[in-house]
RNA sequence: GGCCAGGUAGCUCAGUUGGUAGAGCAGGGGACUGAAAAUCCCCGUGUCGGCGGUUCAAUUCCGUCCCUGGCCA
């Protein structure tokens, strides 16, 4: 597994280490799952795709909802049915379809597909969802309308809190897996941000999302629900001038990457992790990632 | 050179009728079980431009110097 915030060089060094090893990328990231999104979401090239076998990428439409859930499922079993020569790596930023994929979620039983999309819709303008979540789940531990929402989802068509089911119905089949964790200095993550930014912008990132408009994807589609998309759309719509863009990115980038290094800094707990600062060239990293390896056995 | 307006948090500024100061933005920390690039929670000490003076006490009043902007020469 190797993750890390956005930026910090995830897929320079992925690449690195495939040049000396028969490596599959399992990307989990739940953005570059949308087919189209490639400029913004900083998908790996086809070329690097055709050289560099990837899986996780390109599943569903932008109009279409995805989940941690079905992303943990999708790649158990890729990774069972990974021919014994290829090494799988687990690539990503979204660290929630790590854990998804590692620990499992609890086993969430079948929920109306109509009762739920009712739900949804009514909970989208309620009042005081926070308050009817704490009130069906005292397990509930805040986190605000889209969590709130999904704790009274859970109550409300299974008959049990969420907290309820988290430690009943345990997944099984968890993974054992380690980590390399890339993390890079604040002040060097901000200058990547920001040079990608305007690499972005000039392959082309507005000129993506016109054609996605254009083509009937809603502006508030899942998949344009995201760092850099939401500010291509404003501005597209008039709502940001041009001189504003870069730096609106660039700021939205900034803040995802700090909720990401926070998240790797403490979800991983339990498992085996190294740490590696990414300022360094990827090519040493994937050495330093080969070193490991060995040392590991597997 | 003269006159005027400013110099307070990284930035833009507020404020203290004298008791060493607070907003927005930026930034930082944290939470996270099928929408997660989502959704939320918490966080404000800084020679109040420098040096003197008055005062029990000065960022605040006075003097002077420096800097910035404007107007006049």
């Amino acid at each position: 597994m190797i993750v890390g915030p956005t930026a910090v060089g995830k897929t320079a060094v992925v690449l690195a280490l495939a040049a000396r090893w028969p490596v599959t990328v399992i990307s989990a990231d739940s953005r570059q799952i949308y087919r189209g999104l490639d400029v913004g979401t900083a998908k790996p090239t086809a070329k690097e795709r055709r050289e560099v076998p990837h899986l996780g990428v390109d599943l569903v439409e932008p109009g279409e909802r995805y989940s941690a859930g079905r992303f943990a499922a999708e790649a158990a079993g890729w990774l069972s049915d990974l021919a014994p020569s290829r090494q799988p790596v687990v690539v990503g930023g979204t660290g929630f379809y790590v854990r998804a994929l590692t620990d499992g979620l609890f086993r969430e039983p079948p929920l109306p597909a109509e009762r739920r999309e009712r739900l949804r819709g009514w909970s989208r303008g309620a009042e005081g969802l926070a308050r009817w979540a704490a009130r069906l789940d005292p397990g509930y531990s805040g986190g605000g309308r889209q969590r709130a929402a999904r704790y009274v989802e859970v109550a409300l068509l299974t008959g049990r809190p969420l907290s309820w089911w988290q430690v009943k119905a345990k997944a099984e089949g968890v993974m054992r897996p380690w980590y390399v964790r890339l993390t890079a200095p604040r002040a060097v993550l901000s200058q990547r941000i920001e040079e990608r930014v305007e690499r972005m912008l000039d392959a082309g990132f507005v000129a993506e999302v016109r054609r996605l408009l254009d083509r009937g994807v809603a502006p508030d589609a899942a998949g344009l629900d995201g760092v850099g998309y939401r500010e291509v759309v404003r501005h597209l719509a008039g709502e940001l001038p041009e001189q504003e863009l870069a730096e609106a990115i660039a700021r939205s980038t900034r803040r995802y990457a700090k909720r990401q290094e926070t998240w790797f800094r403490h979800q991983l707990a339990g498992h085996p992790v190294v740490t590696l600062d990414a300022t360094d060239a990827p090519d040493v990293l994937a050495r330093e990632i080969m070193q490991l390896w060995e040392e590991r056995g597997d």
